[in-house]
DNA sequence: TTCCTAGATTGACAGGTGTCGATTTTCGAG
DNA sequence: CTCGAAAATCGACACCTGTCAATCTAGGAA
């Protein structure tokens, strides 16, 4: 474990944020199809969130790049849905670190 | 677990600053005073930081009010210590908020 | 009282951040 | 090809944040 970890720092960063965790929470689900996996696509969020397709695809840039969530591109969709092991990892990372 | 925890918050963003984290360690010691517990002084983490005074007192500000640190004025000294507690309970809590 | 010291507070500055409207890009459908 | 929809990017705005120099406050020592 570095003294400063620039990993540890995009993920802490992202989820520093409140509506980032909103987001992260919204993707446990429930989805619009019962039987698929945990995905939304950007405007499933934008309508959850209440928030502008702008900012949305601002913030899962973010914690796409932090490997919190991971994205397919699909047609013209992008189906977002969380690293669960990126996640685990990262609350065990910030227990060590702190 | 509300869906908006200001106390989370707090402790989230208190964290998310490497300066912060680093501050954190340095709580962990060793101190000057082997036989002691582990307490610093402003002053001392200012050296250790090398940062200027103002700097390091408004981050133990923060870390005060969210918290994860606690400080007990003797004389013109403030000791500070880290609140082991309160710091597992913040992983505790926020794992449950992911 | 008058110093001196530790720390808090203030004011300012540069840089970062969340948000939105407008525009652009990237797809699939006809 | 053109058209429409989904998402990214751009530009701008208000707000927040980390940092420091200067100042103020509080407490001990003389």
């Amino acid at each position: 474990m570095p003294a400063h970890d620039p990993s540890l720092d995009r993920t802490l960063h992202a989820i520093a944020d409140p509506t980032r965790r909103r987001i992260l929470q919204a993707l446990k689900g429930p989805t619009r199809d019962a039987g698929s996996v945990n995905c939304l696509c950007a405007g499933d969020i934008e309508e959850r969130m209440k928030l502008s397709q702008p900012t949305i695809s601002h913030h899962m840039a973010i914690l796409t790049k932090a490997g919190l969530v991971e994205a397919t591109k699909q047609g013209q969709w992008r189906w977002y849905r969380r690293n669960e092991r990126a996640i685990r990892t990262m609350v065990k990372v910030l227990r060590g670190a702190l």
